[in-house]
RNA sequence: GGCCCGUUCGUCUAUCGGUUAGGACACCAGGUUUUCAACCUGGGAAGAGGGGUUCGACUCCCCUACGGGCUGCCA
């Protein structure tokens, strides 16, 4: 009965996906899978000369790590020139579009002219809008849409509001070129119809386009889609996003280690807002998105939040899922997979290691004791821990360890009463302890150390640490 | 230049005419501790400026400043 949500991410392939694209995605993602409705992706390849495959392999894989499935094929937007020209030819028909013979020459020619004159916007009126067509001279031509010439076009947009443009400030925009290839402005619109969207969720760098647009709709008699035009995301300086920002690509964050998961929370709360709500699953999410919270204000990146995001949702994922996870990053990043043995010492090691993580990266780090073998080298802090001193301390508690129970309890138990019996605390005793297990001085609680890689790999480790 | 949009702590934001302007990140201090984190407690920190409207403006209107977008036979 009620009509389905169907929104749709529509990328030109010309490069990476870019972060704020990213999240225009998510919005759509979030706004139409929150209702039971559609998600679709076109891909806006008429640009030839910028277009790549390339770029639209790293497009759908970008969505695809970020967790954004879409709904059936992905639409090539050049694909469907033939239906676009049609409908210039129906707008022709209609009366809503004419031929334009005027060539790129006269057109700047008039510009210039009219900038020299002192009028700031020069609006292009072409001399053929009402010709006879008795006079058409057998030459190339495009066709313009009849845009109104006074008037004014309102957008109804449910982010920036009610926005009023006067119709005198537009031209009649060309919808299809000398060579019968469509403009944006006509194919964004076609599309968006044939595709049966209902709402535009995008990029406010669009808003002034709607307007057009809006007339292309009215032109055909269509249904015009609800519009939302969302801020863009500028860099941590506030100015617009570029690559001296460092990451732009939604790919440099899969490799730079940042989950999945916290990159949609972090995403989504970025531009929009629920009440407090800072910290959610993605289903969560959808239950409560709405294009009522989202900010008219451009949002800037903060890395710091990012990583605190990213941290609670890796504190928040299941081990093995955790696990799965991670090796994603490990292949993403180039970094060497994990063996048998790192596998399942990591799995194990997970529960305290996830607390402790933000990234990927950190995780490895935190985890470094689980994914060495023997012998362990010590860097160089870890070294000055392991004094003459130490590794008799070292020596003297193999033999306790060979007959403990392998519990943290009872370990606790052991090694308390060796630091009190050598008359120091169990800080003093920790460090060699580290030193011994993961060749670091920072590293999880010893303890968890030591069940992670059980009794022989403990005793091993400190046997050969004590020599 | 013109048109359009925006402006609350350093950052992301809540507030939808009446609040000690709330939360989160970051920062600072203290606590906990087995190193690093994590965690707990506390702290400093905001309505761009100027006019209106109103009993009362962060909230509504206007101007200015600043930021962004658009201004193509690019998307």
């Amino acid at each position: 009965m009620s009509n389905p949500v169907v929104t749709r991410f529509a990328p030109s392939p010309t490069g990476y996906l870019h972060i704020g694209g990213a999240r225009t995605a998510l919005f759509n993602w979030l706004y139409a899978r929150g209702r039971g409705g559609r998600f679709l992706l076109r891909i806006e390849d008429t640009d030839r000369e910028r277009s790549t495959p390339e770029a639209t392999a790293a497009i759908l894989k970008g969505l695809t790590w970020l967790g954004l499935d879409w709904d059936g094929e992905v639409v090539s937007q050049f694909a469907r020139k033939d239906r676009h020209a049609e409908v210039a030819h129906a707008m022709l028909a209609r009366g809503t579009a004419y031929r334009c013979f005027s060539t790129q020459a006269e057109i700047e020619a008039f510009r210039a002219a009219e900038k020299a004159r002192g009028v700031s916007y020069p609006v292009f009126l072409s001399p053929w809008r009402d010709a006879d067509p008795a006079s058409y001279p057998d030459a190339p031509y495009v066709i313009r849409m009849k845009a109104p010439r006074s008037g004014e076009t309102v957008i109804h947009d449910q982010v920036q509001g009610e926005v009023t443009i006067r119709n005198e400030t537009l031209d009649d925009m060309i919808v299809l070129r000398s060579d019968g290839t469509p403009t944006y402005m006509l194919a964004v619109v076609v599309d968006d119809h044939d595709m049966g969207v209902t709402h535009v969720i995008r990029g406010d760098d669009h808003l002034n386009n709607a307007a057009r647009q809006q007339m292309v709709y009215d032109a055909m008699g269509w249904a015009v889609p609800v519009w939302a035009h969302i801020p863009l995301i500028h860099g941590p300086d506030g100015k617009k996003l570029s690559k001296r920002h460092g990451a732009t690509g939604l790919e440099e964050y899969q490799a730079m280690g940042y989950p999945a998961a916290g990159m949609r929370n972090y995403l989504t709360r970025l531009g929009w807002a629920h009440g407090d709500m800072e910290i959610f699953t993605t289903a969560e999410a959808m239950a409560v998105f709405d294009l009522s919270g989202i900010g008219r204000a451009p949002a800037r990146l903060d890395f710091k939040k990012l990583e605190n995001t990213c941290g609670h949702h890796i504190a928040m994922m299941d081990d093995a899922a955790l696990l799965q996870d991670l090796e994603g990053y490990l292949a993403a990043a180039g970094r060497p997979a994990l063996d048998e043995t790192q596998r399942d010492r990591m799995l194990r090691a997970m529960p305290s290691l996830k607390e402790r993580a933000k990234t990927y990266p950190e995780l490895i780090e935190k985890g470094h004791f689980a994914l060495i073998s023997r012998p362990v080298v010590p860097d160089e802090a870890a070294a000055r821990a392991l004094d003459s001193v130490s590794r008799s301390i070292l020596k003297s508690l193999t033999p306790q360890l060979q007959n403990a129970s392998w519990t943290k309890d009872a370990l606790e138990t052991i090694l308390n009463g060796i630091a009190s019996g050598n008359g120091i605390g169990f800080g003093k005793l920790a460090a060699p302890l580290r030193a011994a297990l993961a060749g670091r001085s920072v590293t999880p609680s010893v303890f968890d150390m030591m069940l992670v890689i059980g009794r022989d790999e403990t005793i091993a480790r400190l046997s050969e640490a004590a020599d």
